[in-house]
DNA sequence: AAATATTAGTATCATTTGTTACTATTGTCA
DNA sequence: TGACAATAGTAACAAATGATACTAATATTT
């Protein structure tokens, strides 16, 4: 008897469809960040998170972005380069050292601010507000279920 | 009157959010076709994509995929090399040509789609069915919202 | 305190990915 | 038909990314 052959429908497999639409929302709003500053999309998340944070450290961008070591380095030695960003040793630790954002990185970051939040509307204006909640809450049960899965 | 400084809370935004769970999602799945089988995750779409379509060029491999040219031209020459595909000018048009299983991708293929499709039942227990449901539907409202405002 | 292990961050090299240019073939239009 | 444009796919080089090893500093163990 023989085998019955599956084929998987791909543009039916949920994580393919979420990884598209991942993509095309990352693009979105890549067009801020990128076209108009310049800026990798882990450089904008290291800077989104030095602004949040004052004075943080590689090891906290790390945990706070989800990136590596290496990226947050890379992203931070760009952004320095850039002048965004300073980085000094910190003295309790003098293996560390503490990033902050410069006076030009905090005025380009209080520009893409509201440019990327109304992205985020934009991308979400064909959902009603109740559906955005119920996304919202499904992504984030979503998520926890693949932190457990793991 | 000085002007209020928004900061944005990296964690609540929707696209963040989004793309870290895309990002647990592809590492669990590739789980499955990178560790088991060797496959980046563009060649496990185009192994997909053949499988489904029998014979089919790269063009429509890359529309199908939404990869580009050149993810394609490598997807198809590493599963080349493992044997896994055959790829052959197409009569009609010489530029262009026809790739296809072989018996050996035939074959993993067919390993591979149980054990993914048992990888996207796991991420997706948390939910109930009608919560899966609501998901699809959103997800699918997003995409088309994204391809509209692009 | 000395020896060893651990940690923060970076440099270096290998691999992957993106970009541009190219070849071969087909399509278009004078 | 012949000149030019467009298309399918690949090659070749540049840039980005990942993996490993390293330096400097701190923590831990004896």
């Amino acid at each position: 008897m023989p085998v019955p052959k599956m084929t998987l429908e791909l543009a039916e497999f949920f994580p393919y469809q979420f990884s598209i639409v991942a993509q095309q929302m990352s693009e979105y709003i890549a067009q801020i960040y990128r076209k108009q500053y310049g800026l990798t999309r882990y450089e904008w998340r290291v800077l989104a998170t030095v602004a949040q944070h004052k004075n943080i450290c590689a090891k906290e961008i790390m945990q706070f972005t989800r990136l590596d070591k290496m990226q947050v380095s890379r992203a931070i030695a760009k952004l320095k380069q850039e002048n965004w960003l300073n980085q000094e040793t910190d003295q309790q630790d003098r293996r560390a050292n503490e990033v902050t954002l410069t006076q030009k990185g905090q005025a380009q970051y209080q520009e893409i601010v509201p440019l990327v939040q109304k992205q985020e509307q934009q991308m979400l204006a064909g959902l009603s507000s109740a559906e955005q909640q119920q996304l919202k809450g499904l992504i984030s049960k979503l998520s926890h279920q693949l932190d457990q899965t793991k």
